[in-house]
DNA sequence: AGCATTGTTTCACA
DNA sequence: TTGTGAAACAATGC
């Protein structure tokens, strides 16, 4: 599920449900989504520690715990990863239907817990996470900084703005639906377009956020039942056109995106 | 069976 | 230096 909408949403169901539980032990026995760490290693370090808020860049999210005295614990949803959260005296999160699927589990002393439950296994828990190589996040970059960081380059602008290290938070969905709403050619190259398309652009990308947290999520975005073949674009009824940018399946209107 | 998938990283190569 | 395409990663769904 997880674009930036998704793991804003994540992000605040933490902060909300979370804050100020007292971490009584971590599940951490999945290597391979609590890689580089052993075994063990985020109990020991969490083990005790309050939850004291959550904080988000793009699609990479973190708890916060003791004020900031403790460490910080950064989670990445990947491609199906979403957060659960019980209440008091709750227990365990009941699995969906396989218990598996739960990558990482965090007991609280009150007797609830937090999940991160994962179909596939592309999510991520790491300790004091690296955010050095994210760029603004794309709720928060400035006009001045879009036009900066993502009018440039001879790559086509859907690449662009997918680039985590750009722009922090847009995926593919993101990414198709904003081109769509702007009417900009995924393939467009990023440093051709002028001032006014990439505030055009930006503008459009927000409201496409937005939407997205207004309605849960964004595969509510307008286009997004369109990419599929034999669909027709919904503004003007010309095929869909299918194409892979930046190393992913695109879809636009070659009418409405030139 | 084969292919696709809302993400990231790495690597060969132009 | 920039950019690209492909592959790997893991697992599920059609």
């Amino acid at each position: 599920m997880p674009e930036l909408p998704e793991v804003e949403k994540a992000r605040a169901l933490v902060e909300k449900k979370a804050g100020g539980r007292v971490i009584e032990s971590v599940d951490d026995s999945d290597s391979y989504v609590c890689r580089p760490h052993a075994p063990g290693e985020l109990h020991d370090a969490l083990a005790g520690r309050t939850v004291t808020g959550a904080g988000r860049v793009g699609k990479s999210f973190w708890l916060e715990t003791d004020g900031g005295e403790g460490p910080e614990l950064g989670l990445h949803l990947g491609m199906a990863g979403r957060i659960i959260v019980a209440g008091e005296g709750a227990g365990h999160p009941k699995p969906l239907r396989n218990p598996a699927w739960d990558r990482l589990t965090i007991a609280f002393a009150d007797g609830g817990a937090l999940v991160m439950r994962d179909k596939r296994r592309l999510s991520r828990a790491v300790l004091n996470p690296d955010r050095s190589n994210l760029g603004p996040d794309a709720e928060r970059i400035t006009r001045e900084q879009f036009r900066r960081r993502v009018g440039r380059g001879r790559g086509p602008v859907k690449a662009r703005l997918m680039d985590q290290a750009t722009i922090a938070g847009v995926g593919n969905l993101l990414a198709d639906e904003t081109l769509w709403q702007a009417g900009i050619s995924p393939l467009h190259p990023a440093g051709e377009l002028d001032h006014a398309e990439l505030d055009h652009l930006r503008r459009e990308l927000r409201a496409a956020t937005r939407r997205a947290h207004r309605l849960g999520g964004v595969h509510k975005g307008q286009v997004i039942p369109y990419r599929r073949r034999g669909a027709s674009c919904p503004h003007c009824g010309e095929p869909m056109e299918r194409g892979k940018v930046g190393g992913r399946t695109t879809w636009w209107c070659p009418a409405c995106q030139p």
